[in-house]
DNA sequence: GCCGTTTTCGGCCCGACTGTTTTCAGTCG
């Protein structure tokens, strides 16, 4: 793990768990839950804070900032490692299995001596789990389920944990002596939603030292393999990262080749063959002279085959080259051409961060307009009220001009019910600016519910943006059953745009579905979901997705002006954009 | 364990869904 951060919010975490699984205080295990992603989200690094600075940090008091401390100091957390000797490793990584709690965990332990997810699945493949309280027919399926669910995930990080590593992993190596660059490659360039391995490339005359500094970085807990040009390390958790150091003159060669996909890096293959040319690793070679013609960069390299550079997220040989030789080369939407959020939550509800953080913080972005959208009552753990998102709307007109030329837009993200219905009447959504919709409840409808349900959505007229339209989550959920095809019909039929959520649990809409939903003619918002001030930055990943799903400034609302994003946002009663916002 | 314009104690994330333990515990958002 690169970021200190990311390593004190997996330490917190797993005392909670622990705590859990033990049967301890329930507010105690929240307390450190919370302050786990007050760690997470917050944006400077907490091994730079000291002791007054960390307990600013949301969910961090005395207690916490010393552990955090402790850890910082020597590496360990006493208390920690106490409740560690409590309970076998085996067992937390149970809960990490949908549909398996604290309880059952401990259950599967105590009862069977079940410690790890493969003897789990072990035990239901041969019935070991019958006669054991609490784990009848129905819930034994719905454990193989989860089985299932977070083996399709297995051993692949998300994007956020990766390009953690790879950052860590270019940083070492970069400051090496003779280090002329470095960079990342692989499906992590390409944004894809998971990553298996990462790949770093260097370019340098001497290896050695790049190599030396790249196996001697903290993560890198052993040395998988070592040639006199590339290494292979492993993290604690066994997860590879790989480094080739190039020689300078082959930089964009191999820029190209180790980015892939492979698919891609064919179809330039062929190519080059059609021109009497040989692209392989190390450079583009005049077949029949052997002399390289191009190789330094990879932009010349995409010339000499007679094409523009193209983004690594558009690498999958979906249409890229084509569209490219036709003399239109795709233009994907940029996290520069992104003029706004529109899906952000604040300590109102569960954010952690205050109204006047977040909207500083999306301030600090660049942004030119910003929308806070708490969540409405049906989500009746938030205990939303009229009352309370009406006091916020004041609080936010208040804030309006404290940030120059950052338009202020007050939302809601409502919850979609099974039938179709939203929190709140017609009357009262009027008085938003901006209403995402998203489903948070009722996974299991059928898909012709699902559907309808989605359409309805759709169909108010106060409803903008559809949120996480599958609601899955990598590794820990499915999305929901539902008619892609119809929905999105639905969506194009009625002007509602559909969210890719960037955070990196999520990405959601996935690539594929945002290819179908372009075709249908639909908008975009390409969000955050930030939930503390650091979050705002997972719309890098939700651009990555947006990329791979060949959206343009065209086709994404919140690259749009202000002026015309109001017009999207029209809607019977609702004040224009700009008018009803000084600062606008 | 955290937190505070109802403060230094006593609250804090409530309720639906699911399966099964037939009166409710566990999990989840």
């Amino acid at each position: 793990m690169a970021r200190v951060n990311d390593e004190v919010e997996a330490l917190l975490l797993e005392y909670a768990d622990l705590i859990a699984i033990t049967g301890g205080d329930a507010f105690r295990q929240r307390a450190y839950e919370r302050a786990a992603r007050g760690v997470r989200g917050h944006p400077e690094d907490v091994s730079r804070l000291d002791a007054a600075d960390l307990r600013a940090v949301p969910g961090v008091g005395r207690s916490m900032a010393d552990k955090i401390e402790e850890y910082l100091r020597t590496g360990r957390i006493a208390a920690l490692d106490r409740a560690r000797a409590a309970v076998p490793q085996g067992v937390r990584r149970l809960m990490a299995v949908p549909g398996l709690g604290p309880k059952k965990a401990m259950a599967l332990y105590r009862e069977r001596g079940i410690a790890s997810v493969d003897q789990l699945a072990e035990a239901i493949a041969r019935d070991g789990l019958k006669g054991l309280a609490g784990f009848g027919p129905g819930t034994v399926r719905g454990i193989l389920r989860g089985v299932e669910t977070l083996r399709s995930a297995g051993g692949r990080l998300l994007l956020d944990a990766a390009t953690g590593l790879a950052d860590e992993a270019v940083a070492a190596v970069s400051a090496a002596p003779g280090c002329e660059r470095c960079a990342f490659a692989g499906s992590l360039r390409r944004m894809r939603e998971t990553v298996g391995h990462i790949d770093v490339l260097a370019a340098a005359r001497d290896p050695e030292p790049l190599i030396a500094a790249f196996t001697a970085m903290p993560s890198a807990a052993e040395t998988a393999g070592r040639g006199p040009a590339e290494a292979s390390v492993r993290t604690a958790d066994g997860f590879g990262i790989d480094l080739c150091v190039l020689p300078p003159e082959a930089w964009g060669a191999g820029l190209l080749h180790r980015t892939g996909s492979r698919a891609h890096h064919a179809r330039l293959r062929a190519l080059a063959a059609d021109a009497g040319l040989r692209l392989s690793w190390d450079g583009l070679f005049d077949a029949a002279g052997g002399d390289r013609v191009a190789a330094g960069t990879e932009e010349e390299v995409y010339a000499r085959l007679g094409l523009p550079w193209i983004a690594p997220p558009l690498r999958e040989d979906r249409g890229e080259v084509e569209a490219a030789l036709r003399g239109a080369p795709h233009r994907p939407v940029t996290v520069e051409d992104i003029r706004g959020d529109l899906h952000t939550h604040t300590d109102l509800t569960d954010g952690l961060a205050s109204l006047p953080d977040m909207v500083a913080a999306g301030a600090a972005r660049g942004y030119s307009y910003y929308a806070v959208t708490d969540h409405a009552p049906m989500l009746r753990m938030q205990r939303m009220t009229e009352e309370k998102i009406l006091a916020q709307r004041e609080r936010l007109r208040a804030l309006a001009g404290r940030h120059r030329g950052l338009a202020l837009l007050h939302g809601t993200e409502l919850n979609i019910g099974p039938d179709g219905g939203v929190d709140w009447p017609d009357a009262f959504l009027a008085g938003f600016d901006v209403c995402v919709a998203s489903v948070h409840s009722h996974f299991g409808l059928d898909r012709a519910a699902q559907t309808r349900r989605l359409i309805a959505a759709c169909e108010n007229p106060y409803v903008d943006i559809i949120g996480h339209l599958t609601t899955r989550k990598i590794g820990r959920r499915e999305g929901i059953d539902v008619d892609l095809d119809a929905v999105f019909a639905a969506c194009a039929r009625t002007g509602t745009a559909v969210e890719v959520n960037g955070h990196p649990n999520r990405l959601d809409l996935r690539d594929e579905h945002v290819l179908l939903a372009r075709r249908h003619g639909v908008r975009f918002a390409v969000d955050s979901d930030a939930h503390s001030t650091g979050e705002l930055g997972t719309m890098r990943w939700g651009v990555g997705t947006a990329q791979r799903g060949w959206l343009t400034t065209e086709d994404v609302i919140n690259t749009w002006p202000l002026s015309r994003l109001g017009r999207f946002l029209r809607a019977p009663g609702r004040a224009p954009l700009g008018r009803a916002r000084p600062g606008a």
